[in-house]
DNA sequence: TATGAATGAGGATTCATTCAT
DNA sequence: CATGAATGAATCCTCATTCAT
């Protein structure tokens, strides 16, 4: 079952670095910088800005943070925990033909997006950035979701459902890819929503995935 | 197919902005910086170390251009026109149904790519940070493709060949979005070749967006 | 000698600038900055460090000072007091020779060290830091020293135990830095104890001041 | 025999780090940087204070270096090549006695003051500043030097010119920090040489290390 | 064309100090 | 007395850009 998210915060916030009480303004920096990180890019952000949006100067976030670095290493461990918590299925779902299941993981994972904040997906293109330790931390957390898909493809593959001689890794790529690019572009207007462009994806790579349909 | 790219070097290069007599140079920079800008991001990447790829100071790089931008503008010009290039269809395939024509699409978009180096696509998340002119002028072309694209995805939906309930922004997105996101991952091997791919995404799209298989 | 010192902290410690009540956390201030400004020197100190050490928050330090250079002050004086009261002579000493008095000047003066916190002479290289007003009243008991033990060389020199030809400026720096210098790299071990060290020192001086051995 | 220094310039000066045409620019810095760091103390001096005495601005300092450290390195490094210098002996030299030996390496190690830049000795204290491999290059450098005299007081005391109850790790400290006290005080004046000072020097440790006039 | 050198406007980080609770 | 939080000036370092030769 998909985990329940806090609305307007990050979700699996790390705790702050230091004995920090006030969880509140932690979260605030996070919310800050994801939002900045996501505008103009982690590089072209500044220390200065963040704090600006917090309301404090910038010499005040390095009591909650060692290096810049920090709030990208916060922000990527936190989308990619509310990435993880997406691979949580019900027993019903579990136990579902691969089409079944990645049908589902897509709608829980597009269902998460409202209640997270979008900028909890945008570090992806800047974990290249993080230092070795962390950016293998990342990319832990990142191959556990990609084994999870992968291995649905693969289950629909044996089971016929999906054409045989689809690459499981590339189908995997291509998933994230899609679902990943949704922040890059998006934004929910009355006249799309979540849930409809969830429905499109499931649609799109579900029977997309299908083998050709012969005679 | 359209026009005939040649391998190994920017497809479409823009003139260098200044008088440059030395055009080989011009293209040795530009695959320079693609190359670093594919590594580090245009933002990350120094003059430099394009500069140092090349073997000449960063000084000497300013004879070939005004500003960091020009490379970052220049790439962008370079691989939408290669984009541009690929829109050109022959009568049979301009007169055939949309899924008929969104594969032909997607076979020449792939087929530039092994005579196109990756890096020209890759700028396209560094756009924004073009001056406005500039910017226009790339986003004019990305709009035509779009458009084109775009098209070719309402022709199915009025043929009857695809989903009536898609939308046809969302689906051209997630068509650039998925060809886009190659160059973020995809090496040619042995095990995958650009065809291969190519296979994949055009069964994954042209299949994907056909109307529920009913009965 | 002169003044019974206090085993384990500093020694003559000037009083805490703010109304201070906690006379013990006063010095256990003084000897957690004694032993930070060992190791790092006076400026890569940080409060921080030092407040760390005592076990409080450095805001919590501001209560017993009003600058860091409060610290290097009050260390320095303790210092130099603890040198002054070295001075004091008995009336047989006193009425000595200068090689006797210069001998037991050096005894007196190493026999401090067991009971004096060591960074107590460590300061000496930072007292330009000072404020021209603490910096004069530091120099001027450093001055008081150099006297002292410059009118005993010129003393030697008078009686003709000490070379004719020895500057008794000279003199004077050398052994109050021979003196200083041993705080930078002696620890008592089982080997080598401070009594053993004040006689090589006393051997060193007292002789090598000598008139040089004629026949 | 002792080599021979350059004037006014840093003696054994490494390399700039960079492919830099301009050596004297080098020196200018290093003279500069050394002449600050005597001043200021290392922490205290500013990059800015270094570039403005050499007439540049502090960013093209770093055409020049990587870091502020490098400059301490080069200086230490500088510093110590003037030490290890003053270690070569002439044949007389090395067949001669311990004392004649130490007062030889006295005579030759104050001769090279004028003819070395004085901060060049200054660098010891922040030695600890460096990073752990330079730090330790230096150590080495520092190590070989102490080597070299302690090998002499040995030799004396074998020899029976020094007392027997010399701890030559004592005596081999208390002769360099004798030495290197002397940057800290002595400015050459009319009233005193360096030739003045190192006989001055030459006496107390030669005749100061001889055995106790027995009789 | 290319280079060595310099520029100068940023931007990250540090840290002594303040202060309300 | 002690703390958590904030301040802001200082300082290191980066790097696109310029330019005389």
């Amino acid at each position: 079952m998909a985990t329940q998210h806090d609305p307007e915060s990050v979700t699996v916030a790390p705790a702050p670095p230091k004995g920090t009480l006030n969880g509140a303004r932690w979260h605030e920096i996070l919310d800050a910088a994801g939002e900045i990180f996501q505008e103009k890019g982690y590089q072209a952000a500044r220390i200065e800005d963040i704090a600006n949006r917090v309301g404090i100067l910038k010499g005040s976030l390095y009591y909650y943070i060692e290096t810049k670095e920090d709030l990208l290493y916060a922000l990527s461990v936190a989308g990619h925990s509310t990435g993880l918590a997406t691979l949580d299925e019900d027993d019903a779902t579990r136990a579902a033909d691969a089409p079944t299941r990645i049908g589902a993981f897509i709608e829980r994972w597009m269902a998460t997006i409202p209640s997270t904040p979008q900028y909890a997906r945008v570090t992806e293109r800047d974990v290249r950035l993080l230092t070795d330790q962390r950016r293998a931390a990342v990319m832990e957390m990142r191959n556990q979701m990609h084994q999870y898909v992968r291995k649905i493809v693969e289950q629909g593959i044996a089971e016929g459902h999906f054409d045989a001689t689809t690459d499981p890794g590339v189908a995997t790529n291509s998933i994230f890819e899609l679902l990943n690019s949704t922040s890059r572009w998006f934004r929910p207007t009355g006249r799309l929503s979540h849930d409809a462009l969830g429905a499109f994806y499931k649609k799109l790579i579900v029977q997309g995935l299908r083998p050709e349909a012969t005679g």
